[in-house]
DNA sequence: GTCTATATATGGATAGAC
DNA sequence: GTCTATCCATATATAGAC
């Protein structure tokens, strides 16, 4: 227990810890006494605020996404051209995932293994209409428009998504390739917005030179 | 247990059943019970052949990693172009995760919690001395020489793995960002080749339109 | 609300028969 | 080699005192 959540309230302490531990072991690997240690309170509290081991899961995984899904609707849906979107996309993504870096490992983790259950209570977080289909629509629009290059919007959404997770969740392994240490890795990741979106507008703005 | 396993030795039978249900759940949420019901065997059995259940993990994570590191090191350690071991890279490791999809997940997750007993074991089973700093040399060789565009030599390398290697991740959340259903989402998997080296191209070898 | 002590369940591992 | 039965450690969950 950080020294900032002393009087924090007993709830609000098991809530934190119960995040970190879920976070670092998942969902099978996180022990219940692991989360009151680290809460610096005791299993039984923590049975009196929570039911359960899964309650206290879905609260924390569900929490994970209140941040980000008001954000990427407010986004999608909203004006601004393709690369102005993608822009944002990117800024606003890149910034929660340097703060929470863990995070998308732990989502898509359980995600895998409850498929249904999670996407459902997630996705009535979102206020209106999902505007995904409206942005893919956009996207084929200013492609043939000649605004940006024609390709499959399906395979140039994946990319973007791509080339800005992928980083927090391969770290292990793209250290070794990148053969970096911790502090140099943190460092790439800091400048990556930029990396990003040279990499996007060359690819969707540049003149082909092979046709 | 499928019915081709049925003349396959116990051994391989329980290998092969372990695989999938470590890949399925991770290590602390499988069950060596399901592990041997899936193997249509019993758990005795299970304990007969291996000793415990950590080091039939540790089998069948570097099991993962056996085929895939061997043929890693021969593209970037060998001779031809940075774009032309770029395609060798994409196109083997995309091979190799439209068979086994569940790879990634299953290695990453598990990386993230022992970094330091998996590395060491994989590494070494790299035939010489690691190519990557060898191949980020080659990369800053041919901007160098105007063969391809200038940028960070790890941020390139880094968009490649992680547009090759996340649609496998980030698959439930990606179908839903994308509005297809799980036949569909495969059908674009397998064009996926042609669409990363298109943008990678467009990327290292067209014209800027935005200086 | 918070604790100690304890009940109950689960799952990894072993003994021993065949 | 393969099984049934069982042990034992660990983890979740509850009871009950303060």
């Amino acid at each position: 227990m950080s020294n900032k959540e002393l009087d924090l309230s007993s709830k609000e302490k098991i809530l934190n810890a119960a995040r970190r531990v879920f976070i670092r072991n998942g969902s099978s690997g996180a022990r219940m006494q692991e989360i009151a240690d680290e809460a610096g309170i005791n299993k039984a509290l923590l049975h009196y605020y929570f039911k359960n081991k899964e309650g206290l899961f879905e609260l924390v995984f569900n929490d994970a996404f209140s941040e980000f899904i008001p954000k990427i609707h407010n986004i999608f849906s909203g004006d601004g051209s393709v690369m102005e979107k993608i822009e944002r996309y990117v800024e606003t993504h890149l910034e929660l995932l340097i703060k929470k870096p863990d995070l998308p490992m732990f989502v898509l983790n359980e995600m895998q293994r409850e498929p249904r259950t999670i996407f459902s209570g997630i996705l009535n977080k979102m206020p209106g209409a999902p505007p995904f289909e409206f942005f893919l629509k956009q996207i084929e629009e200013e492609m043939k428009d000649g605004k940006i290059r024609t390709m499959n919007p399906r395979d140039l959404w994946m990319n973007v998504m791509s080339m800005t997770v992928f980083p927090f969740i391969g770290e292990p392994m793209l250290k070794k390739f990148l053969v970096l240490n911790s502090e140099e890795y943190r460092t790439l990741l800091t400048k990556r917005k930029e990396s990003i979106l040279l990499f996007i507008q060359l690819a969707l703005l540049s003149k082909s030179n092979t046709p």
